[in-house]
RNA sequence: GCGCCCGUAGCUCAGUUGGAUAGAGCGUCGGACUUCGAAUCCGCAGGCCGCCCGUUCGAGUCGGGCCGGGCGCACCA
């Protein structure tokens, strides 16, 4: 919403150009909010940044820039030169008016933007095994996968999201075993149960159902010899849990990608034969490596094991061709930060496969540390002694637990409070910013009460809006769309929630100080509900691209 | 040992891609409800931005080197 100011720098710029004043040269604008008021409304560093390119002094190429600015619309009130060569800029109350306008115009489409139009983005996150219930990290991978989706969306991408099931291999063969293990303890068989097999009580959960459904048919098998049915029905049960985990966190996939269908349609051996072919991979110690090393990969990899099985980077390596051969123009993969060591060997797949590795974006998600009044709660995979996704919703709620994981930068790690996720109270920000949902809501409901209706922005007296507190809400609001942008481009869903804190603390603070009904001034009350009607649509929706209710009550 | 990520207020974290006097929340302390919801607001205190060099008009931000923490380094997934 600056870009009428930025466009106007740009022609000055250009201007300054063409009468030879400056060198002609493209720019790009950078707009910033200066923390002094003192400073203006906006502000930009442009001529210090093109200083050095001109050769100029940045304050004296300020003053080219402010002497060729043509403000038709006449938005600006004034401009200034300070520090070393700041331009700040003074804006006129037609220039809020004009942003509210266009809130109000755009509705719902207020932010988005063209930055993928056209194009298609496949998202793929979570994909745990289904060895087990999703924990707590997979939330927040489902968190930051589901949110990055909905703002890639807003960005103009036309988006699928994907959940990859490993279906096939080893850990489906113990889980299998694991399975049967407990059900055969439960008939009455003296068998061992190791370590490296799941020790959850879901196993034990999922063997009573075995028993329920195929009752002692099994009984005298040799505990060496699972049936595949065991493993594949075990699997089918944990992934339906997950898949109810998961809506029940609001977090619906368009496909689940099973890894056990490349195999059955061959996708993975014609990939190792088409390797073969293009002298990709080479047999060495009997088993065939991927040259990895050549498109950037540290070492070779191999991809089919000297005793003929192929490993899980063959399968992916499938997956992936699948996925570029789909025609999309982005990639995103989102993985947990342990597979860190895995980026540089897809990365050399797609190369290797003939993409630009640029079109894979891998996101990484670091460790969460779940923690009950401040002291870490233990966890262990292998022990089965961990807390489930389900639980932590169950408690805490969806919309907390949501916002939590979406308050930090995924690439570092995240403390996870369970006591500070429920409390609402100022503690936790994800009510601070409903509030503010509420707080609006109830008072269009005054209004109504009063039988005053909240008029269309272009009916409405906003120059009526001169309050610094007012400017300062219309001029977040105004930033909304470059933090849209930001965050698709940087794929950083924490910069909403870091936008929406802020736009509620402004609210709030102006909530306090002034009220939006005035019965003996019908035009300011006119432009205040206007004004909130603003608000209102910017936290519903930023809340919305984080999966967050925005309630009409609290 | 090698690679990736992270070191910013007591705690948890932002920092608009290199800009003005480094910000917020929590916590501590002190204030504000007869007016649209106090789940809120106002104020005080709190900092060698891990350390050292370098790049330039200018560095929390970029480069190099240390220190500290996390995670990886399979013919597991």
């Amino acid at each position: 919403m600056n870009i009428r100011l930025d466009e106007l720098i740009k022609r000055a710029v250009k201007r300054a150009g063409d009468q030879k004043l400056i060198k002609d040269i493209p720019v790009k604008v950078e707009l910033s909010v200066p923390k002094e008021r003192s400073h203006g409304h906006f502000s930009t560093n442009l001529a210090m940044s093109l200083a050095s390119a001109q050769k100029m002094a940045p304050r004296k190429l300020a003053q080219i820039i402010i002497d060729h600015l043509v403000d038709e619309e006449g938005i600006l009130d004034r401009t200034e030169i300070a520090g070393p060569g700041f331009i700040n800029f003074f804006v006129r109350p037609e220039y809020w008016r004009a942003c509210l306008l266009e809130i109000g115009r755009q509705g719902k489409d207020y932010g988005r933007s063209e930055i993928g139009l056209g194009k298609t983005a496949l998202v793929e996150f979570v994909s745990a095994n289904p060895t087990g219930p999703l924990h707590v990290g997979h939330g927040r991978g489902a968190a930051v996968g589901d949110s990055l989706a909905r703002i890639l969306r807003k960005a103009g991408y036309q988006v699928t999201t994907e959940y990859y099931t490993n279906d096939a291999g080893n850990q489906i063969a113990t889980l299998g075993r694991s399975v049967f293990l407990r059900y055969l303890n439960i008939v009455g068989q003296d068998v061992d149960f190791p370590e490296n097999c799941y020790q959850g009580d879901y196993v034990t959960e999922i063997a009573k159902d075995m028993l329920d459904t195929f009752g002692g048919d099994f009984a005298d098998e040799s505990p060496d010899q699972p049936p595949d049915s065991f493993a594949t029905i075990a699997a089918k049960v944990i992934l339906e849990g997950i898949r109810d985990d998961l809506a029940r966190f609001g977090v619906a996939f368009d496909r689940w990608f099973s890894e056990k269908s490349l195999y059955d349609q061959g996708a993975v051996d014609i990939l190792i034969q088409d390797f073969k072919e293009k002298g990709l991979v080479y047999q060495s110690e009997e088993a065939w490596w991927f040259k990895s090393s050549q498109f950037g990969d540290e070492k070779d990899r191999v991809v089919v094991r000297a005793n003929g099985v192929t490993t899980y980077l063959a399968s992916d390596l499938a997956y992936h061709k699948d996925k570029f051969e789909r025609n999309f123009d982005l990639v995103v993969d989102i993985w947990g930060a342990d597979h860190h060591g895995y980026v540089d060997r897809m990365k050399a797949a797609v190369a290797a496969l003939g993409y630009q590795p640029d079109r894979l974006k891998i996101i990484l998600i670091y460790l969460v540390n779940l923690l009950r009044d401040g002291k870490q709660v233990s966890m262990s995979t292998r022990s089965g002694e961990f807390v489930t996704l389900k639980e932590v919703v169950d408690e805490v709620g969806k919309d907390a637990a949501r916002f939590i994981f979406l308050s930090r930068r995924s690439d570092a790690p995240l403390d996870f409070d369970l006591e500070v996720a429920k409390k609402e109270s100022s503690e936790n920000q994800v009510y601070y910013v409903k509030y503010v949902h509420a707080r609006i809501v109830s008072v269009f409901n005054l209004a109504a009460e009063r039988e005053i209706t909240v008029p269309k922005p272009e009916e409405a007296d906003l120059l009526q809006l001169t309050l610094p507190e007012e400017t300062d809400i219309i001029r977040h609001l105004s930033l909304y769309p470059e933090c849209l942008e930001a965050a698709a481009i940087n794929m950083e869903p924490h910069r909403i929630v870091f936008y929406l804190t802020e736009l509620a603390s402004i609210f709030h603070h102006y909530y306090k100080h002034h009220r939006f009904i005035d019965d003996g001034n019908p035009g300011l009350t006119g432009a205040r509900l206007v004004l909130a009607g603003a608000v209102k649509l910017v936290v519903k929706e930023g809340l919305d691209l984080l999966g967050v209710e925005a309630p009409d009550k609290m």
